[in-house]
DNA sequence: TTGACTATGTTCAACATTGACTACAGGCAG
DNA sequence: CTGCCTGTAGTCAATGTTGAACATAGTCAA
């Protein structure tokens, strides 16, 4: 989901500027975004047909440079809306993931329509876990707790989501369909890369 | 982590076992408990010397059975301490291992020092966090969100953790030094694996 | 006692991940 | 213009992970 997003953002790109642009995210602090993750990933998803994969000749140098394909643009929406949705005991980082490419390519509704997938399946799990809570003679007192925390940590990001849902539903959010009303400091390292960026382009008669 | 500390709780036991014991906690939910990794890591802790392997012939069947080692114990001791301690942004399944282990292999005390450096940590990353909101014109919206939600949470796991040093504190939590307080239920598939113990301890001479 | 099914215990080839290492271009101090 | 450093772009052998498949033992109804 990562490299289809970041190849979504910024292509046509390679390797290194995926992995230098999601160092700076510090993404590479709970992600595996080795480079060999990378390099494989984006040799993967290429035989996978979700990347193009472009060959290129850049001052006199060999440069792999990737694209989205039709199939890619698809699998990244689904895995987008697949992370958003699913609820994983005691992992959040493919919601994070998920949540950070949300506006660049869910509209306000699609988003919408996910995270309230999202809300249901928070309740009906903290259902099960209050449930844990009836019958704690049945369970070592540890994993009482454990689920106490799941249920308190939930508790919390339930609250969270609520408030996203609404700002989503009342234009407070921005999506690929609304208008963004932020831009990158004028420092961004954004910025470097878009020389590469549109000379990949015009190489491949963009 | 995951491991060891089963084989901490079950030793001299089996491949199979582990993986029977593993998927009725429902670990298999969250953890990497594939019948290959659990055979692949038992190897390779074997390689490691954190595990004694030894191959006995059960029943006319040859049975890989381990135990831990000296320094398979203390691995699982750094590893649990570490699990307890460390905080990552997304991902508290170290911590849930941990957690899980800290009953059978920490004294009151240990755990009480780990979940204090826990605490301050804590505190510490919350306190940067509460910055990212201040300079949130510099931050694109929905990072500033995702900062919001990880302060949400933390806050409340914060609440949970306050209360957990205070019952430790209290010996109102079992360790490894402490009473249990707590049996478990007569049908616990547990017992199963009694008297497979036995006999492998009695095959090695215990 | 046959045959069908489930439980036990493990292997292995395909696939993915790791991170140290290679290779070279450009800048720049001496 | 030499040598050294940094930044760019990527490779690869070693290691780890996956899950389908294997082999055998027990169970139990027909």
């Amino acid at each position: 989901m990562l490299l289809l997003g970041a190849v979504r953002i910024f292509e046509p790109v390679n390797g290194y500027q995926i992995r230098r642009e999601l160092t700076s995210w510090q993404v590479d602090r709970w992600a595996n975004v080795n480079p060999g993750s990378i390099y494989g990933g984006l040799a993967t998803l290429a035989r996978q047909g979700h990347l193009l994969r472009h060959d290129l000749v850049d001052g006199g140098r060999e440069v792999s440079v990737y694209e989205l394909t039709d199939s890619g643009r698809e699998e990244l929406d689904r895995l987008v809306a697949a992370g958003l949705q699913a609820v994983e005991l005691y992992d959040r980082s493919a919601f994070m993931v998920a949540f950070s490419l949300l506006p660049s390519v869910m509209t306000t509704e699609q988003a919408r329509r996910s995270l309230v997938v999202r809300r249901v399946a928070l309740e009906q799990t903290m259902a099960e876990f209050a449930e844990i809570k009836m019958r704690s003679e049945a369970v070592p007192p540890h994993v009482v707790r454990s689920a106490l925390l799941w249920y308190d940590v939930t508790v919390a990001e339930l609250a969270w989501l609520r408030e996203v849902i609404d700002d989503l539903a009342a234009g407070r959010f921005p999506t690929a369909d609304t208008d963004w009303g932020w831009l990158p400091p004028p420092d961004d390292p954004g910025w470097q890369m878009n020389a590469d960026r549109e000379r990949y382009r015009s190489m491949l008669g963009r």
